[in-house]
DNA sequence: CTTAACATACGAAATTAGTCGTATTAATTC
DNA sequence: GAATTAATACGACTAATTTCGTATGTTAAG
């Protein structure tokens, strides 16, 4: 079992960002930040120091730049954030979440064959 | 268009009562989240006084203990947070959410039912 | 009527998250 | 090798949210 720390917004924003690049320094999170909005450097640097303390995250400090690789791991992480969040915005109920979301979605066919794959995997669990 | 007062979470907690007990007294409320945990009657008080500034809630004022009800709508404040979780939690991808939240879920044959009709009525949509 | 119980109002402390400035040290360049 | 550039460390400021204490007024009980 292992600590649930769940990441702050911020965090989870820099957590996407490794995720998806691979380990990377300050500098490079901080410049794929900064295409979204205005971040200064000191305070991504200062944010990535406080994930390597709580072990969202671990550095190589072999070199002078230190390089930055996720922990969390992005599905389990995922996974407590959604279960949070169904918790308090939708009383715990899976399903409705799920249909509101489905319900306003722009699904293409392929992702709808997926879901329907899904669903037919549970009702053979269900028998 | 109305104003994105989105609750904060201590707010939503208390809209999810306001929803499902309808018009209340600050007594009761504060009396439901003790159930779950500790929380002084100033506290909640406060956090309905500041709800009721937000235009989140209304309040009957007539008698000497006021009665709250919300404003918010529960479909669209739900609608509001599922968006920015999705944003930040999934990259934007509804689909990808649904289908880790479906995947992990005990749901019953009538659920499913409901969750294919759905299915149905957009693949309809998309021709 | 006096006291106790209960309600609102409101200021302010406490917490948490995010932001940045400055100090310091290391590397690079001329 | 002096000066510029770039990196980390860290304290402190800010803003938002939550929490509660205290004042004050109102109703109910004895």
């Amino acid at each position: 079992m292992k600590k649930k720390h769940t990441p702050t917004e911020a965090e989870l924003e820099i957590l996407q960002i490794l995720w998806q690049i691979g380990p990377s320094s300050v500098r490079a999170v901080n410049d794929i930040l900064n295409e979204e909005r205005e971040v200064g450097y000191t305070t991504t640097l200062k944010i990535m120091q406080i994930m390597n303390d709580k072990g969202l995250v671990e550095r190589d400090t072999g070199q002078r730049t230190h390089i930055y690789h996720a922990i969390a791991k992005e599905k389990d992480t995922q996974n407590n954030l959604l279960d949070s969040f169904i918790e308090k915005t939708y009383r715990g109920s899976a399903m409705r979440m799920i249909m509101q979301a489905l319900g306003r979605q722009e699904a293409s066919q392929q992702e709808l064959e997926e879901l329907k794959k899904i669903i037919d995997q549970i009702e053979k669990q269900n028998k």
